[in-house]
DNA sequence: AGCACGCCGACT
DNA sequence: GTCGGCGTGCTC
């Protein structure tokens, strides 16, 4: 650290991080001057051009001190936001660690991870938030008996047991080498909540905090639930994006001051400061959700698993369906497995029943929405007033209209996309814009009466339900349905209540909650993830098959009946064939080895980058300028650049998108490039006007 | 990202 | 004569 002595004022140099966005081009904490020490990780006001920001004080970088400008250039800070405890050294590394590693500016992820309240109060008025906390935090939690634990089964026992090291040299982080990452693989109903907590338990029993990530918050009430009943005694927060600004900074505040034990929430709380951090666990590892899909787009699950190895403390993956990356690093030992192979009280998983849409006779024209077995299935269940899930991942009425006479498809004016129609309240929507209109009366081209809707939605799905059982109550679950507050919790308890019958709905309803009552689950036209270009989608349609098989039967006395329908064209598909057995080993085995095959993660390591113009040739006159430079660098050698391609939807919102792909066989071959790339890559973009914008994907999930 | 500066068209 | 359009460029 330097200082000047002016006069007989000691100045001090302080590098602060600030939200300067990468494209600007200052990534790294920028020098201040500051009148005093300050420690790392105290929140400061600075002057960055007209204008004062929020920023953290940052620490010095290790050994390499780059060029430092000249002290007599250098601006004050403008005020310390004292009263609140500095953020860690680990988290600034942790965040320092994001940043360079998914290519954003430091200040950019450390300031989008801070509550966003705390970038608009001054020192007073934090001090009085403060204030407002503790006194919260003063009303005691309720004193409540002693919560029932349920006997543990076999499996889980045997899992604590062998976890039970790892938790016991987490306890001593000094001496004991970083534990390996848990994957805890355990089918839906075998119990992984109660593991959790349990885990949980020692944790806290330590004194230690606890971190839990869930996929979406009001996606697992159940989840939540049950770790607010458990530690009923203890303080437990919930960290996420729908919290009010004043919520979440309060529930922030507990974290960082170490009052709340147990924080549960979304992708963005893997940064919560928790000064005594003994535990994360990562529930639905496999879920696409952990990564974030703008700015700095960060997977919280390997984030978790990197901030565990740094703090030396076990980290639990959850997941019936785990993610290939960690699927293979349990099979190269990296990862330490245990397994739940059983469900709770020895109900059986539901039967799978493939049927095969091929013997079907074929009527012209006309396709089968409920093959006749399957709504035979479904009446057997109405009888009996159990209740059934049809499963669809496509809302609407129907994905696009058509004219019988012209051609005509309701396609949207703004990108390479159809229009949806939704028959509700008779519009044409865009999903990826957000284009409304109201459906014309008769074709736009030729004023043909007669526009027919193709394909079938949920919408249509729900209606057509009801056509085919009179008498059934029909309710639909969907992002349409479940807009309004609160309503997804309505329609739940509506369905746990009994007051429907026939429940249709989208992935939504897939995860996570738990139906008692529902012995038949069907996916109805699942088909379509098969031969899409995209690598994942195989990976993504085996989980949800299997989350949406797991909704069936949790009750152990009706598992016996429960069934699982798939309709498809493809019965032998092996993907399907892994289904039928609930054989996620024998999926997962042969998915890695055509990973494996094609150089396709966890085997290769892959960014995109991405160019956003008014016209394609743009866009890809950009990539491919990046590519030719890249090309010349020694780091080529070890990374393969694709040719720039569009998107699938290539222009959404009149804004033509094009990708690149980027891969290599070691992550640092890949970082290494990407490292010296960027700055290129901003200049580049100086001298190709037409560029909107462009990002880079490290790690993206879908190409 | 903000927020300047900067150099050309329709208003009091 | 000025108000203001958003192109270009900088922020320790």
């Amino acid at each position: 650290m330097t200082t000047t002595v002016t006069d007989t004022q000691v100045r001090v140099r302080v590098r602060v991080a600030v939200d300067a966005p990468q494209h600007s081009g200052l990534s790294e904490p920028l020098d201040y001057l500051s009148e005093r020490l300050l420690a790392p990780g105290t929140l400061v006001q600075v002057p960055l051009g007209k204008r004062e920001v929020t920023g953290v004080v940052w620490p010095h970088a290790e050994g390499a001190a780059g060029a430092e400008l000249d002290a007599s250039l250098l601006r004050p800070v403008s005020s310390v936001l004292d009263g609140l405890l500095p953020l860690s050294a680990s988290w600034c590394e942790l965040v320092s660690f994001a940043a360079h590693y998914y290519q954003r500016s430091v200040g950019e992820v450390a300031l989008s991870v801070l509550p966003p309240q705390l970038r608009l109060l001054d020192a007073a008025q934090l001090l009085a938030r403060l204030k407002r906390m503790t006194k919260w935090l003063a009303a005691p939690p309720e004193q409540v008996p002693e919560p029932m634990r349920p006997e543990l089964s076999g499996d889980q026992a045997e899992a604590l047991l062998q976890l039970d090291a790892a938790l016991a040299a987490a306890a001593h982080p000094e001496t004991a080498g970083p534990p390996a990452p848990v994957l805890l693989y355990g089918v839906t109903g075998s119990g992984k909540t109660e593991v959790y907590l349990r885990a949980a338990e020692h944790a806290l029993d330590r004194g230690q905090q606890v971190l839990v990530l869930v996929p979406e918050i009001n996606l697992t009430p159940q989840l939540e639930a049950r770790f607010n009943e458990r530690f009923a005694a203890h303080r437990i927060v919930s960290l996420h994006s729908g919290l009010t600004p004043a919520n979440r900074l309060r529930n922030w505040m507990a974290a960082h001051l170490g009052h709340a034990e147990l924080v549960l929430g979304t992708r963005l709380a893997v940064f919560a400061s928790m000064p005594r951090l003994g535990l994360i666990v990562v529930d639905e590892e496999h879920d696409p959700s952990y990564k974030q899909q703008e700015g700095a787009r960060y997977s919280a699950r390997d984030l978790a698993v990197y901030r565990a190895h740094q703090l030396r403390i076990p980290v639990l993956l959850g997941s019936a369906t785990p993610s290939l990356e960690s699927w293979q690093r349990a099979e190269e030992g990296r990862y330490q497995r245990l397994s739940l192979p059983r469900r709770i009280g020895g109900g059986a998983l539901p039967r799978v029943r493939l049927f095969d849409m091929n013997t079907l006779p074929r009527a012209k024209g006309v396709t089968t929405v409920i093959s006749p077995p399957l709504l035979d299935a479904l009446r057997e269940r109405l009888e009996r007033g159990e209740q059934s899930l049809v499963f669809l991942n496509r809302r609407g009425y129907a994905p696009v209209l058509h004219c019988t006479e012209c051609g005509w498809k309701s396609g949207c004016a703004h990108c390479s996309a159809w229009r949806v129609f939704h028959k509700l309240d008779r519009t044409l929507r865009c999903h990826h814009c957000g284009f409304t209109e109201r459906v014309p009366r008769a074709c736009p081209d030729c004023g043909n009466q007669d526009i027919a809707p193709l394909g079938r939605g949920t919408e249509r799905l729900e209606e057509q339900m009801a056509e085919l059982l009179p008498g059934a109550r029909v309710a639909r679950i969907d992002a349409d349905s479940t807009k309004l507050k609160g309503a997804l919790e309505t329609q739940l308890n509506a369905v746990h209540a009994g007051e429907v019958d026939v429940l249709v709905g989208t992935q939504m309803v897939a995860k996570g909650h738990d139906f008692r009552r529902i012995t038949l689950v069907a996916a109805v036209n699942p088909d379509g993830a098969l031969f899409t270009s995209d690598f994942r989608a195989p990976e993504r349609l085996f989980a949800l098959m299997m989350q949406a098989a797991g909704r069936a039967g949790r009750d152990a006395e009706a598992a016996a009946r429960s069934e699982m329908w798939v309709q498809t064209w493809h019965p032998l598909h092996p993907l399907y064939q892994s289904l039928r057995t609930h054989d996620y080993a024998a999926f997962a085995t042969s998915q890695l080895a055509e990973r494996r095959m094609a150089g396709l993660p966890p085997f290769a390591h892959l960014a995109l980058l991405r160019a956003d113009a008014r016209t394609p040739e743009l866009a890809k006159a950009f990539l491919q300028a990046a590519a030719d430079w890249a090309a010349a660098m020694p780091e080529a050698r070890q990374v393969t650049l694709y040719p720039p391609v569009p998107m699938s939807v290539a222009r959404v919102a009149n804004v033509e998108r094009m990708q690149m792909l980027v891969e290599a066989a070691s992550r640092g071959a890949l970082q290494r490039l990407l490292w010296h790339w960027l700055p290129e890559l901003h200049a580049l973009k100086r001298e190709h006007k037409g560029v909107l914008r462009w990002a880079v994907d490290v790690d993206p999930l879908a190409i």
